[in-house]
DNA sequence: ATAAAAACTTACTATTTAGTAAGTAATCCT
DNA sequence: AGGATTACTTACTAAATAGTAAGTTTTTAT
């Protein structure tokens, strides 16, 4: 009651994110978050507004990271190759979290979302659509990476086999999920 | 109010399954059933204990008509070629009816279903799997398909592919989809 | 024709959810 | 030091959600 937290804005971003991934984001209220942080549930509405607000700010969080992500990579010159095992770890790391990327969360409520959060959804899926086919096609550039297909439809074959890969190995398991990312690298080193 | 519906269980179903293709598992209430359906809240309840009940009913009716399929194409002694054929077109008109397939939907609300559900939709899942895969391993010993991986991994990539491709229509728009429909069409063919 | 079963409705209750208004304590600013 | 601002809490309310109990109408079976 005393001490004030003043990175409690920051936690139930934090939280949120991980509750959208784990639960999905119409599976949890406000009430879950205030619990976690041991705060009560008006402090939650002090920062955001609504459900809706909390979840345009989670959004605007990820679009801020993969350009940070990007800028960082082509700062240290990172080659294509390390570039898309950064990106693929991330998948890796939901798999062990037993978590779900946040798009593919999101795809499933997406008609629940106000007009305002579907835009930026579509944005941050754009953002990393776009980060990924410059990523394939400069590997493809390089030599590094070699396939048949349009840098776009490569990059829409991957993107597809990460996202449904870690929703399946929910399911099913993780050896699932390895299978898939190993045929992924495959697919890229031209088998 | 005087006629009596004998197939009210049935619509129910029928607009459970739709709600959590367009809306998700843990957006729609018996509420949203019962106003569409023209009938109480309580009626739900008389059919379906509860929602878990309703959802372990709709993975049932998948898990007979995967069956039934399955069972009809083989009948019919239907090519490999014909059986994906029909197999992706459902997943056509679920980005035609601004829906995503069921299993991926189910994927983001994983977490918050009870064991009992959980084993339902991981048989429903493996099921699936299993006859694309039998229907990619006929293909290659017939010839109608060509790839270098082993029809399970081919499968996995395949599955992956579409779930995902459908999720990410409903974001980017339906080009996305076809483009992916498209190589996933190439990528058996030998490209 | 009637008893039983099926398919509901009415009428509740308890809990969760989303949200607001008003007050309080700490910190920041000058 | 004093006023404003920030970051909350307490204390509500209104609506949605999940569910139940008891009664009513319709259909089925004998």
């Amino acid at each position: 009651m005393t001490a004030r937290n003043t990175d409690t804005k920051e936690e139930i971003v934090r939280i949120g994110t991980a509750l959208i991934k784990s639960h999905g984001y119409n599976a949890f209220s406000y009430a879950d978050i205030a619990e976690k942080l041991q705060v009560r549930n008006a402090a939650i509405h002090y920062h955001f507004r609504g459900k809706e607000d909390l979840l345009s700010e989670i959004i605007d969080q990820y679009i801020d990271l993969y350009n940070s992500l990007d800028k960082q990579l082509r700062a240290v010159g990172a080659s294509a190759t390390v570039t898309l095992e950064k990106f693929i770890e991330r998948y890796s790391c939901l798999v062990d979290a037993n978590s779900i990327c946040i798009i593919g969360s999101i795809a499933s409520d997406y008609n629940t979302l106000p007009v305002s959060v579907k835009e930026k959804v579509k944005q941050l899926v754009t953002l990393v659509l776009k980060l990924v086919e410059q990523t394939l096609a400069a590997g493809k550039k390089s030599g590094e990476f070699v396939f048949p297909e349009t840098p776009k439809t490569q990059t829409l074959l991957l993107m597809t086999n990460l996202a449904a890969g870690v929703q399946l190995a929910r399911i099913t398991g993780k050896k699932d999920y390895d299978t898939i990312k190993k045929a992924i690298i495959r697919q890229l080193k031209g088998g």
